[in-house]
DNA sequence: AGCAGGTTTAGCG
DNA sequence: CGCTAAACCTGCT
C-alpha cells in the first residue's frame, strides 16, 4: 500500500498524534499545535489509537515496521511491546529480559522508536522513578496517568 | 577510536 | 539523604 498520513486529537495528553503509514505502521508522532487540525482516520491502527486515548483499548492489534532499526533496536522494541497495560518496567529489567546487560542501550533503542504508544516506550522508567521520553517527559506523565486511571 | 545516550549503583560529604 | 563519578553496551562520526 501507498503511504498516506492520518491524524486524530488525543484529549488526554492535549495534542494531536500523526500515524504514518507504509506497507505497515511505520511511524507516530506528537504534535503540539495550537490550530485546530482536521482528524482523519483511514486505517485500523488510526481507530485503534483513538480508542486508546479514550480508555477503551489496552492493546493494538497492528504490526509495526521495524525495517532499518539494528538488530538489537529490534529486539529492545519488540520487547517492550509485551509490557502490558497499566504496568511500567524498568531500563534494566527490560535488558535483562532480552538476555543483556546494556540497559544504557536500551534508553538508546527506546529514544528512537519510531511508534510511541502502539509500542509502549512510556512504560519504561528509571528505577528512582520517571526516566525520560523522546518526545518530552510531559507527555509520559500524561500517558502514565491515564493508565493508571483505567486500570488501579 | 572516541563520544554520548530516555541509566545505574556505589561512595562520599 | 543528596550529589558526583565511574561503569555497562550500542550506534554514529
Amino acid at each position: 500500500m501507498m503511504k498516506a498520513n492520518d491524524i486524530i486529537f488525543a484529549e488526554a495528553i492535549g495534542c494531536y498524534i500523526e500515524i504514518g503509514y507504509g506497507s505497515e505502521l511505520r511511524c507516530v508522532r506528537f504534535i503540539k499545535s495550537k490550530e485546530r487540525l482536521k482528524e482523519k482516520k483511514t486505517r485500523t491502527a488510526s481507530f485503534e489509537l483513538d480508542e486508546y486515548f479514550k480508555g477503551k483499548r489496552t492493546d493494538f492489534s497492528c504490526a509495526v515496521d521495524l525495517s532499518g532499526l539494528s538488530p538489537f533496536a529490534q529486539k529492545v522494541l519488540s520487547e517492550a511491546r509485551n509490557i502490558s497495560y497499566g504496568r511500567t518496567v524498568t531500563y534494566s529489567e527490560l535488558a535483562e529480559r532480552i538476555g543483556s546487560r546494556a540497559f544504557r542501550a536500551v534508553g538508546r533503542a527506546l529514544a528512537i522508536n519510531p511508534a510511541p504508544i502502539v509500542i509502549p516506550c512510556h512504560r519504561v522508567v528509571a528505577r528512582n522513578g520517571m526516566g525520560g521520553f523522546s518526545a518530552g517527559v510531559d507527555i509520559k506523565i500524561r500517558l502514565l496517568e491515564l493508565e493508571q486511571k483505567m486500570h488501579p
